[in-house]
RNA sequence: GCGGGCGUGGCGAAAUCGGUAGACGCUAGGGACUUAAAAUCCCUCGCCGUUAGGCAUGCGGGUUCGAGUCCCGCCGCCCGCACCA
């Protein structure tokens, strides 16, 4: 039996699909566009399975979409910058620069191995300053148009490494790397003003129809939009201090204003730091609160506490009721104005803070079907819906109308103003790293800062840098950072911070659309002719950051005249993860990887070398740390790129985890096998190509083309709606029923032919070599790559005769092979002269029969 | 705590307009071919039952001629956010 040879086969695909340019895009006004794209990868060093399921589904998207006659634009590049290439400097004792390149090289010829059907010409990676210069230009025309500035704010700052982590990087409180205590510090950081487009970007997500629903509500959520009042309290005068001093506060329950019993302010509120001063013990309770991470745990373990200024505001709407003024360490300085009233009835935080300082609670909502006189909250806050009571000429409102009679009330009188408040901060984008795209400014002594002119971007990264220093090494260059004040011509000091990396994964998309353009990032015409991406695939992980930034950035060079489109992905698709058994040594408890191990002769799972047992643990998410990964490129050289993609799409709906199994690969690699036998040493000797159908079909092949036609019919829709498995299901099920042709009866062969054409052009998405391969062993000239998709014939898809279920009272009891769209009277009359339908009648009455059209049929007794 | 999702055979899953539950595959078992193995091919495979049939979609109710699908109440798992006033 003469066997597939895979890797001979893939290889001869795939370099005469790019010998021949195949999948070079070129604008093209008179064909529909299709813009696909996959999120970049980092080049991290080899290609992992995560990659091999993200491609694959875009690359099956993109080829469908080609043979449907679209104009695919379908690239790749490398989303070069980042931390990981500093650390490998540090470790290994490379150049970031060159360890990237190295690993994009290595990475490039693995993805190749694949297939895809991707615009290499071009390929892009943003640590290449053709690339960056243009974010820096961007960024210079964003500083113009007022969206960048920059300003002091707490960082989270390593004291060893001497540089500001990201709130990823700390881990309990300590550095992920040094395990140094982070502190809190204050830095002068450039800033994006992503909040001015805040409702603009809420608004937006309305449209993102082909956006899964669950990433649009994270955003939702991130951006955090709520309706209130910000108002203004009265201090009572302070011996101390200028009169007429005000405490400006937000609130989105206006309507229990006379619940109030305290306000309260964050320990970083101005007012606190002022008070601290000459407060040792106060200033001793901030620095307290500082000191207590921001980590998750620790705000989940942590007490209200709260220090008692010793200050009093005055009630806004009764100049005689004074309230108490704590400094609390549940207040955040970054939200609204750092301060607020408390009402503890409606508020689970002030709750919990009154009961604990003898804080009087006083219930002013109270529910519709609650005794005004009994009702009362002990230690759990009444946030719902009902009548305002104890609230004066409140009295008998719902919440919702109090709301807004306060917020008028304070607006009369100026004390205040009914205002939106998001949750969504401005974009810190300062990096006090090396690996980096530089901020193009110039720090002068007497000119401030000054943006690098026009004339003397792009500020290039310079590569001559040392690692032996903890901090930055753009800093420890010996001339890099000194430079001439562009406006005074004094000596001046680059800004030696880099962007956060975020910003070059925020507009790559529009670089693919004109990749060599050297003027600008790109070109006007190019991107109004591919922008938005039409399907953008990746993964959940990047719901918000990227998704949100990308969205703010394209906002934010519409504003500066350099497109105008408002969201940069039309359709997004986000796939789920590829994950593993895991295992242990059953003695020492240490992880194996799978290819540790092997079966013995009683099936379980025992270590290749020393035999010992092995522990099998829980199906988890691929990890180095767990040694539950599978090197793709071992996968492909052994299977090949057919039988991964296969494998990939099968079983698991896309959007759904997918655990890898060597059974499972070995499965995709039979079926290809079987499909290549199939066709390769078909039963009889097909018609020729483009043979005509005979006139006469035996009912075996009449009905086997028929489920060809419903195949063509039922991928197209899968493929259209994503779900793969389902495509790969129905087209084994196809191959299944041309296995049963021995072409021996009245147009079988001919059938076959068609069935056999079918099948390959079908699974041409999903397994291209093997399609082309099969293309060609059919007798075709020419590429299947440049083939339309194929088209159903309808009279086809639908059968003559439908099978109908006959049910009595709602029990299957019979099923009938009945001409399609019979009439009812017809039907019933069928169904009810059937044996079994009257056996389970027993003689009774029938009361009732329902027929639903080529469906079921219910007798009921 | 808030928000979202999901519970179907030994396993991954189909059934997405309320109309035959388990398509397709994996695993397992049996058989054929072979000196043998691999590969390949054939058969069986939700549970109980000899058959007839009965029971089955996390649990308990409800609506309906008919519920995996709709409604109400539980239980369990997963994900995101998290002192956002």
């Amino acid at each position: 039996m003469s066997r597939y040879n895979v890797k001979e086969t893939e290889a001869k695909w795939q370099s005469l699909w790019e010998s021949q340019g195949c999948f070079t895009a070129r604008e093209d006004a008179s064909r529909p566009k299709y813009y696909v794209l996959e999120m970049f990868p980092y080049p991290s060093g080899r290609i992992h399975m995560g990659h091999v399921r993200n491609y694959t589904i875009g690359d099956v998207i993109a080829r469908f979409k080609r043979a449907k006659g679209f104009n695919v634009l379908h690239p790749m590049g490398w989303d070069a910058f980042g931390l990981p290439a500093e650390n490998a400097a540090l470790e290994k004792k490379t150049h970031p620069a060159s360890w990237t390149r190295e690993n994009i090289a290595t990475m490039r010829g693995q993805l190749k191995t694949m297939g895809l059907s991707i615009d290499w010409d071009r390929e892009i990676a943003t640590c290449d300053v053709e690339y960056y210069r243009h974010e820096q230009k961007m960024f210079l025309d964003f500083l113009k148009a007022g969206l960048a500035y920059r300003k002091e704010s707490w960082v989270n700052w390593d004291p060893v490494d001497n540089t500001v982590l990201a709130n990823e990087q700390v881990i309990d409180g300590r550095g992920w790397r040094t395990g140094a205590l982070v502190e809190k510090r204050k830095l002068s950081q450039w800033f994006l003003k992503i909040t001015a487009f805040a409702d603009d970007l809420l608004k937006g997500l309305e449209t993102l129809d082909r956006w899964p629903e669950r990433v649009r509500i994270m955003q939702e959520n991130w951006i955090g939009k709520s309706t209130g009042v910000r108002f203004r309290f009265a201090l009572k005068d302070r011996a101390d201090t200028a009169p007429n001093q005000t405490l400006e506060v937000f609130t989105t329950r206006p309507d229990t204003l006379f619940g109030a019993s305290f306000a309260a302010i964050s320990p970083n509120h101005p007012l606190a730091a002022e008070l601290a001063a000459s407060n040792p013990e106060l200033a001793e309770f901030i620095a307290e609160c500082n000191r207590l991470g921001t980590s998750e745990e620790a705000i989940e373990t942590a007490e209200k506490r709260g220090f008692d200024t010793g200050l009093k505001v005055v009630h806004p709407l009764d100049p005689s009721w004074e309230l108490p003024v704590y400094v609390a360490n549940f207040v955040l300085m970054e939200y609204g104005t750092g301060a607020i009233f408390a009402c503890p009835a409606h508020d689970q935080r002030d709750l919990d803070f009154a009961r604990k300082y003898g804080l009087p609670v006083l219930p002013v909502v109270i529910p519709a079907d609650a005794d005004p006189a009994s009702f009362a909250v002990e230690t759990e806050a009444y946030t719902g819906p009902g009548v305002l009571r104890n609230s004066r000429f409140l009295d008998g409102l719902d919440v919702e109308s109090a709301k807004q009679e306060v917020g008028k009330r304070l607006e009369s009188t100026g004390q205040g103003e009914r205002t939106t408040q998001f949750r969504l901060r401005d974009w810190g984008v300062s990096r006090q790293r090396y690996w980096g795209c530089p901020i193009p400014v110039i720090h002068c002594e007497s000119c401030g800062i000054v943006p690098v002119p026009d004339d003397q971007l792009p500020v290039v990264l310079p590569e001559d840098v040392t690692f032996d220093k903890p901090g930055n090494p753009l800093s420890h260059h010996p001339s890099w950072k000194h430079t001439a004040c562009p406006s005074c011509g004094k000596p001046a000091l680059r800004e030696t911070d880099t962007f956060d990396t975020f910003i070059e994964s925020s507009w790559y998309f529009a670089r693919f659309c004109s990749p060599k353009e050297d003027s600008t990032g790109f070109t006007r015409e190019s991107v109004d002719y591919w922008l938005g991406v039409d399907q953008y695939i990746g993964g959940i992980e990047h719901a918000v950051l990227h998704l949100l930034y990308s969205r703010f950035w394209t906002r934010a060079l519409k504003t500066c005249g350099y497109l105008n489109l408002d969201e940069p992905f039309t359709g997004l698709f986000t796939q789920g993860m590829v994950n593993h058994e895991t295992y242990k040594d059953a003695d020492s408890g240490a992880w194996l990887a799978p290819t540790d191990l092997e079966k013995n002769d009683k099936g379980q799972w025992v270590h290749r070398d020393t035999k010992a047992p092995v522990n099998v643990g829980r199906v988890e998410k691929m990890s180095k740390s767990k040694k539950n990964v599978v090197d793709p490129a071992h996968i492909i050289g052994t299977y090949g790129a057919d039988a991964a993609r296969l494998f990939m799409l099968s079983d698991s709906p896309p959007e759904r985890d997918l655990e890898w199994t060597e059974s499972g690969i070995d499965g995709a690699w039979r079926y290809i096998n079987r499909l290549w036998r199939m066709v390769t040493d078909a039963p009889v000797a097909l018609p020729p190509v483009g043979a005509p159908k005979p006139d006469a079909l035996s009912a075996k092949a009449e009905a086997t083309r028929r489920l060809v036609h419903k195949t063509i019919a039922g991928m197209s829709e899968d493929l259209d709606k994503f779900r793969f498995n389902k495509a790969v299901a129905r087209v084994r099920e196809l191959s299944n029923a041309l296995g049963e042709l021995d072409g021996s009866g009245e147009g079988e062969a001919w059938v076959l032919r068609e069935g056999f054409e079918s099948v390959v052009r079908l699974i041409g998405p999903m397994m291209p070599h093997l399609a082309e391969e099969l293309w060609v062993a059919l007798g075709h000239q020419g590429l299947l790559t440049d083939q339309p998709w194929p088209e159903a014939d309808p009279a086809l898809v639908t059968e003559d005769s439908v099978k109908i279920a006959v049910q009595v009272n709602g029990k299957l009891r019979a099923t009938l092979d009945l001409p399609r769209d019979l009439d009812k009277e017809s039907a019933e009359r069928v169904a009810l002269a059937d044996a079994n339908v009257q056996r389970a009648l027993e003689g009774k009455p029938v009361r009732k029969v329902i027929v639903v059209p080529n469906r079921v049929i219910n007798v009921v007794v």
